[in-house]
Order: C-alpha cells, then structure tokens, then sequence
DNA sequence: TGACAGCTTATTGTATACAAATGGCATTCG
DNA sequence: CGAATGCCATTTGTATACAATAAGCTGTCA
C-alpha cells in the first residue's frame, strides 16, 4: 500500500483501537482526511478496507460509524478464533520445519522470560505471544485461513490497562505453548488443535472477565 | 452500493467468475473503467473488494491480476468452507425458528422435483440448493461466519458444461439434506455439523474429479 | 556480447471539483 | 399540536487532472 493510504489506513485504525474514535460514533470521510493529512481518496480506502475488517459498519445510506461490540459479537469473534486456530495448529503439525519449531522455542522461551522475573513485562510478553501465533499460522500454509484469521483476531481493546493480564493467565498460556510445541513435535494434528482450543477459548473467558470488571469500574467512575 | 460502483463490481466479477478475464492475467483500471462504462475510481473501489475476496492478486508494485486457482488452493478453499458450514449448522440447530425449518424443507422439495423428472432441471436444483444453504447460514446468526462463509463460497468456476453435476451426486445432496433437516429438528448441532462436513467434502471430490476430467479434456483438444 | 544507465511510456496513487443523495430543520397545513 | 412537505446543509459518490512510481526499451560502455 502507497504512502498517504497506508497513513490513513494505520492512522484510523489505531485510533479505534484506542478507543480515540467511540464506538458508534460518526466518522466523516473529510474529518479523518484532515486528521490523517491526507485527501478522502486515500481515507475512502481505508475505510472501505476497515469495513471489511468490521472495525467499521455503514447504516443504509453509507454513513460510517465505528463498530460497537457486544459482548456477544466478541464471544462470536473468539468462537470463530477458536476454531480458525485450531485448524491452523492441525495444519501445521503436518507441515512445520525444524527451523519454524526451534523460532516457536524461542519466542516461547522470550515470553516466559517476560514474565518469570519480579515485575513482568507484559508488552514483551504480547510480542513474542503474537510472534509465537504468527509462526503457526505461517506453518499452516493457507493464505486464506491467515486472511481469515487477521479479520478476528484483533479487536478494538478498549481495556488499557493490564488488569486482565493477571499472571496466571499469563502462565497458563505459557504452559499451553509447551504442550503444543510437544503436539508438533509428534506431529499430533488433533492434539494441537485441542489445546489450541482451550488456549483461545481461555483467553475469551479471561477476557470477558476483565470487560465485564472493567465495565463495572467504569460504571461506578460515572456514578461518582 | 452505488450504481456506477455495483455495476463495475458485478462486472468485474463476472468477467472473472466466467473466465472471459484469464487466470493470471494482468488487468488495468482504465481498460475496466471503459468497459464498464465507469470512471476509474468505482472500478478501484471494486478492484480492492475483489482483492479481499481474493478474486484478484497484486504484485509488489501494485499492479493487478485475475487469481490462478491451483487445485491446491481449491481444496483449501473447500477445506475452510466445509468447517465454516458446520458451524453453521452446528450453531443453526440451536437456533433455527419453525418458520427457517419450513423454508428448508420447502427448498429441499423443490430441488428434489428438479432432478425427480426425465430432463433434470440444474439451474433451478442449483439455485434452490443455494437458498437452502443460505437459511442455514443465517440461522447461524453470525454476521462475521457469513462474510466469511461469503468468501469462500464462490470461486471462479471454469466448468461450465453441466458434466460435473451428475445426477448421482445431486441425488446424494438431496440425501444431506433430508438428514440435515432430521438433525435440526432434533436440534442435535454435532449431527448437523457432521453431515454437513461430509456434504461439502463430497462436493469438493466431485468438483475436483470434474476439474481434472474437464483439463484433460481441454489438453486433448489442444493437442488436436 | 552483456549488463547497466537513463529515458520513455504505461500504470497506479492522490487531490480536487463537482454531482447525487441523504438528513435535518423549518414552515405550513390539517 | 402534530404530521407532512419542501428547502438547505451535510455527506458521500464520481469523474478527471495531475503526481509518483514502476516497467520496458534503447543505446552505450566495459
């Protein structure tokens, strides 16, 4: 993608992740265009490209607006998340290279460096996490299931802080790694799809539960 | 959509669906803007929505292509389409209305009388066999399954004799079907998501089997 | 002869002006 | 007072001109 585009397109992006631009609100394609320094051309793009990605819904007459989720919408999310990873761990226990492997080893031992010390390093932590998942996908070797897959696999985190990060959680997902980096090893399809499922299927519940705290929190900020 | 922008959209997509844009040929914005009687800019819009559905490829300088299908891409399309429909219809036979299920059956019935007779009818088997598949789809309740199920739906088809749809095979989809309906009026998911695996697994053999009789042929032909 | 540099041409990217369509507001009529 | 209608403002859609970039070609130099 061109330059002023992918401005746009990075820019707009990031600012609904950050929750800069609400949930539900109105976008116009000129505010942003200004916002970006860019003209509509570009920000046209991106928005059309956001709609698919469902960062950005249009009502009938092509107004945008920034998606709002329900919690629902993101139970649906993580559901097809669940099953769209688990068949891209099957995938790939048939098909990962030892280098691919020893680059899950690695990313795998970063993470659980980031957080086996007295203050964690979360961001550190998400990185390698990311890499980790990267590489299975890249190992499954379906352009489609990977395009599948980066439509639901980032959501507009509205949750900030690091409160839903809790350290077990961390740990759990540290130890699903090394129970699936055995699957592959024994080139278990069905084992690595297994975890795979539980590992999503828990970071939707300790997600949730962080949303609905976070929700409570914020309710109570605005009644105070 | 509007009107410029849908007409060059289903254009496009035609010409690619239908072959008259080659596989792997390069296509340029302006020649499309001219035939389809548009300026460049919708034709733009419906290049990068074409290029989502990966119906058209870039190349590193941005220059587009009418996709080449390998019977590996296929298979993999018809992998990730024969897992999004389960769930379809595992998540349909929890929700399925009395209203859906009547229009299921009414759909079933008539593509049943479209083979049931001395001269099969395969367009009106084809068309009520895709609004069967639709009602489940939106039973499902899933706006992402459904965009996503969009996706790998339809592929550019360059069969387009009839060869493939042998009566035995619609027979047996017929077959699905009926069991399909028995499954959702049980409300039992795994059943449904089950059948409906082994439904479009079936479809992909009988797809490929016809892809491979119909390349022969076509290299046949060639060599004469 | 072969490869590389520079120019020319083809193609896409961006900006902008204008057209079309939609929404909101005010006014009027029942 | 309420609903409907017409006008104005806002927003998106389309066309087109121009800019930037990449590809291809040609000629020159090693």
């Amino acid at each position: 993608m061109s330059r002023a585009s992918e401005r746009a397109y990075n820019n707009i992006r990031s600012m609904i992740l950050s929750g800069e631009l609400q949930p539900g609100s109105q976008i116009r394609e000129e505010a942003l265009a200004e916002l970006c320094g860019v003209s509509r051309t570009p920000v046209r793009d991106s928005l059309r490209r956001l709609e698919a990605e469902m960062f950005i819904r249009r009502n009938d007459s092509q107004r945008s607006f920034v998606a709002d989720w329900s919690l629902d919408d993101l139970e649906d999310a993580f559901q097809l998340r669940a099953m769209l990873e688990a068949h891209a761990a099957k995938r790939a226990a048939r098909r990962i290279t030892r280098e691919q492997l020893g680059q899950l080893r690695f990313h795998n031992a970063q993470l659980k460096q980031a957080i086996d010390i007295p203050n964690p390093d979360v961001p550190k932590f998400l990185d390698h996490n990311r890499q980790f998942h990267a590489i299975i996908v890249a190992a499954a070797a379906s352009e489609r299931l990977a395009g599948m897959l980066g439509q639901v696999t980032e959501q507009p985190v509205v949750l900030r802080t690091a409160r839903q990060y809790d350290l077990e959680n961390l740990r759990r997902s540290h130890h699903d790694h090394d129970e699936l980096l055995i699957a592959f090893d024994k080139r278990d399809g069905e084992w690595a799809a297994a975890v795979m499922t539980g590992h999503i299927r828990r970071a939707f519940h300790a997600y949730a539960q962080a949303h609905s705290t976070d929700t409570e929190i914020r309710k109570s900020n605005l009644a105070a």
